[in-house]
DNA sequence: CGCATTATTCAACGAGCAGTGAATATCTGG
DNA sequence: CCAGATATTCACTGCTCGTTGAATAATGCG
């Protein structure tokens, strides 16, 4: 059973086509994240790409050169909106779990963000390489950010980190594994359900 | 700068070596665990595993036969913990949160199924195609058992899906990726923390 | 028009991979 | 002490990968 994405090669002429605008750098980009949202970074070829963009491998070296500038390329775009976490903690501290989870669903739900978002999700989890590499972005971008907002000091990163192990399991298993019930809830659902665990890790009490 | 379990390797002669008792097969076995925990399905290679333990590659086949074989091995155990979930669940509901995050603890604070089973997570988390064989074991075994518990239908689904979400986020984040705020934290510091919520998932109020 | 730039394919390299089959050396049961 | 059985390495096949360099074709600028 051949993956249906994979159009048929056509057999092509070499040198540039007539006939202005192809499209095939958005091609080769759009492949891209499709690809490394299916298999994550390792498994994800430059030739599978190329394959599904229907274009030559060596024009996807030619775009965007190595394959690791082009992973960069893809998950350029989901790394930004931790600059918008500010705004979001800001104000009342107590409805700032409800707005945070409202914010990621808000985010995860548009198909394009999402798909790039589960590339980097499956390359963090990957290898201990990779997962180094985001691991750090990850906590000097967002959770230094929250830590902050709570004053920073011990038990603000712990709460902190609380806050990050719930959202990374709600991503997990609605997003990337697709849990049913959790990936079949909707974002009202989860933002009721979830809304007050990261209400209370933020600002509840941890002792029991 | 080079893998530092790697082990120079020796020259070594043809045929079976003299003097009784070498446990290739266990070092292999051990170095198949280091590699898929570090590295993931994909990445892992007969060769690296082969070379961790010092053998020849052929060796792996001889013992293990395919890749496929040899990894099925490796997570063989981590997968049985399952059974013991009926136990954990009976008694009263109340402390059954609390309990839950216990019994994880317990099972991923031993090293030897740490390794195996953050080699599950990575393949879980690696690509559609592991994942869906993965989330299946998942939900026919834990989810099932725990919706039972509950008494079964769409209500008791959703609570079972919001208890895996932060399940796989603390183990995710504490053991896979180890992001430092949730990997510091004591057992106990973990279960005061968390058990609230998982119980809140079972037994508490969700809309809010 | 002519020339640089750009878009695209082609052909190949070197490396690394999983897996196979045979060769060799030792051990073990009769 | 001899005949498997077992343990181990070796040499190889066929494949796929990322990347490179050159070839070719169209465009666009002066």
């Amino acid at each position: 059973m051949a993956d249906p994405a994979l159009p048929v090669p056509r057999r092509r002429r070499r040198g540039r086509p007539s006939g202005g605008a192809t499209d095939a750098r958005e091609r080769i980009l759009d492949a891209a994240v499709a690809e490394f949202e299916a298999h994550g970074y390792d498994a994800a070829t430059i030739r599978s790409i190329a394959a599904r963009a229907d274009v030559d491998p060596a024009l996807v070296h030619h775009y965007f050169g190595s394959k690791a500038d082009l992973f960069t390329a893809v998950i350029d775009a989901p790394m930004q909106p931790a600059r918008f976490l500010p705004e979001i903690l800001d104000g009342d501290l107590d409805g700032a779990g409800e707005r945070l989870v409202r914010f990621l669903l808000d985010l995860w739900e548009q198909p394009d963000f999402r798909r790039r978002g589960i590339a980097v999700m499956r390359a963090m989890m990957g290898s201990k390489r990779t997962a180094n590499i985001l691991v750090g972005f990850v906590s000097r971008e967002i959770l230094r950010r929250i830590t902050t907002r709570l004053g920073g000091g011990d038990d603000a990163r712990r709460r902190a980190g609380l806050v990050a192990s719930q959202i990374v399991g709600l991503i997990v298993t609605r997003y990337v594994i697709e849990l049913p019930p959790i990936a079949e809830a909707t974002p009202d659902e989860v933002v009721a359900a979830v809304g007050p665990t990261l209400q209370r890790y933020l600002t509840g009490d941890l002792e029991g």
